[in-house]
DNA sequence: CTGTTAGCGCTTTCAC
DNA sequence: GTGAAAGCGCTAACAG
């Protein structure tokens, strides 16, 4: 009736005894550490093996007694997904000061390649792992490589690089998501013919670019009678969104539906609103003050986020367990594609 | 540039030291025993706030020496659903063994009351924490709240007990989760009459009904053209359910919409396919084998999901933080309604 | 009521 | 190459 699921209680002094060795050996060779002899190493492992022993962390953590230090390195500027990040931070604090580990934030201007990629190199040797909100660019791939190479635990966050050599991407697959807002759009119009509009931060950055070809994918092959008009640019500011989109609606009397990849949510729930075009469907992305106010209305039918706080814990849980070389939980960290609509709003 | 979160670097003796007592005083402030004068206990705790001291939890883990062990008591019989939470508490096995924690399943028969409690009584004393799947009965809150008294944590997991004592509830909130299968029925319909058919297992069950509650609720205030019929009742079992819906779809040949409570899917899809009616949409609950293929297929429209990797890992988390009487991070175990379409599959 | 002390299971010098 | 021994910061048992 009842089903165990552990049994570990053996200790390091328990494995010793029994490879015949001493507890400083067997250390030596659960971190691969040199200066033990091929046969020794042999013996130990299989002892560990045997019995599948498991370390005790509080005892490790306990005895190697240094602090730990992460550094999170974020855009500069007022930026309400990334302030959300901030603050779960914020609230991890206990937790945070109990485990040792210290956190500190970074801010930079991560949307210029050269400055992104000096921060990066200035962090070098003084922290034992860093999350960065990474624009994808030979010298901050290089950057990154940097650290990794100095033995510096390396997690992107929100936004990848991925021909680096970082340990661990903790963010959403942004073309998925982009296919999700497409069929969000297409299902919710609700009619088979119609215009659909795009509002983008810009086409260079790596997660809009992504999010709009998936958009893409989803609407040309399974929404035919909708036609999707050329990508706008609002570079996610309000006013030049709302700007850019004002004008294409005036120009277009058919436009069913609208996806805002980025930010500038503000501009296009202006723009649509003193258009008089507020049942035009209206997908954007995460959820932050304005954007639940804005489903609560009805002004949005739906936002696909990326749970920020999930976010933040995912990355500190990920660095700590790559810098005391456990496993990650591949399954807890991964970042869902979370639909919001105004009923299941968090 | 960067700001630091955290600073603590003090220990236990230092409190000691600028409290004027030793260890041991402090220990006993903080854990509130008994047996130090008022006056120094305010003293210690002067001391303590000033530097927002936090003990180091691996030393306090590591000092206590015993392991803990928690007890999951879980639906006997094949349910998707609860496999998968056992699945993903396997695969925290490293994890778990790492922090010498034990867990142990308990399966029983959580449909009916008096099984359940004499199960819930049987463990009291031998463990630290209890995570239970259970019914909402007096007899079962009972059992609850004996476990609570004697000093073992209790969360009731996917389904509540809220007259119960129970330290937490690791589920998601129910009456939220129908309303937004209602939203997503009315909206997906895209047209504004017809008829909805909602199949549960027993409106008996405390989350079924909740969920239908908040299903109706949006049902009336929000797309009044669409008339919901009278709730079927399968049982949770797809033989039954299947029967009644073909029944239902017999009756009325403008049924546009279908909620399935519960389980019994495999049921449900059946009598829709069979009667030709694919073009209904069909909203139900949690991503499975079976809905992950209906999803796909287009049979499905959306599922409702409570991420059974999340509880599972809230569960052994809570249970775990309760114990060693730290707090919970409430935003990170609350448990979210997930809204899953073709698109956003996990 | 309060203090002293012996570990918990690892990591890390420092010797051999 | 390998081992012995001194802690890490707490908890708990035992004295006083």
């Amino acid at each position: 009736m009842a089903e165990t699921l552990t049994t570990t209680a053996l200790t390091l002094k328990d494995i010793a005894r029994e490879a015949g060795v001493s507890l400083a050996t067997v250390d030596r060779v659960m971190h691969n550490r040199p200066g033990v002899r091929p046969d020794t190493v042999r013996r130990v492992r299989e002892a560990i093996e045997r019995h599948s022993f498991q370390p005790h962390v509080a005892a490790a953590e306990l005895a190697r007694g240094r602090a730990r230090r992460f550094a999170f390195v974020m855009p500069s500027g007022p930026n309400p997904f990334m302030q959300q990040i901030e603050a779960y931070l914020g609230e991890m604090a206990g937790w945070l000061a109990a485990r040792r580990l210290g956190v500190e934030m970074v801010a930079t201007d991560v949307f210029d390649p050269s400055v992104l990629a000096a921060s990066l190199e200035a962090l070098s040797g003084d922290y034992d792992g860093v999350a960065v909100v990474a624009l994808d660019h030979p010298s901050v791939r290089a950057a990154i490589n940097d650290l990794v190479d100095a033995g510096t635990k390396v997690v992107t966050l929100v936004s990848d690089v991925p021909s680096s050599r970082r340990h661990h991407y903790v963010g959403i697959d942004n073309i998925a998501a982009g296919r999700t807002a497409g069929a969000l759009v297409g299902r919710l119009v609700g009619q088979s013919s119609g215009k659909v509009a795009i509002v983008a931060g810009s086409q260079g950055l790596r997660d809009h670019a992504e999010r709009i070809f998936g958009f893409n994918q989803v609407m040309a092959s399974e929404f035919p009678g909708l036609s999707v008009l050329p990508v706008l640019e609002g570079r996610d500011q309000d006013d030049r969104s709302e700007q850019v989109l004002a004008r294409l609606l005036g120009e277009h009397a058919d436009i069913v539906g609208l996806y805002n990849v980025g930010a500038g949510t503000q501009g296009v729930a202006k723009a649509l609103s003193d258009a008089g075009r507020d049942e035009v469907v209206f997908v954007g992305h995460d959820v932050t003050v304005l954007t639940r106010r804005l489903l609560l209305q009805g002004v949005m039918d739906a936002a696909i986020s990326q749970n920020p706080g999930h976010e933040a814990r995912a990355a500190v849980r990920v660095l700590l367990a790559l810098a005391r070389g456990e496993p990650i939980l591949r399954e807890q960290e991964k970042i869902r594609i979370d639909i919001v609509m105004r009923d299941n709003l968090p």
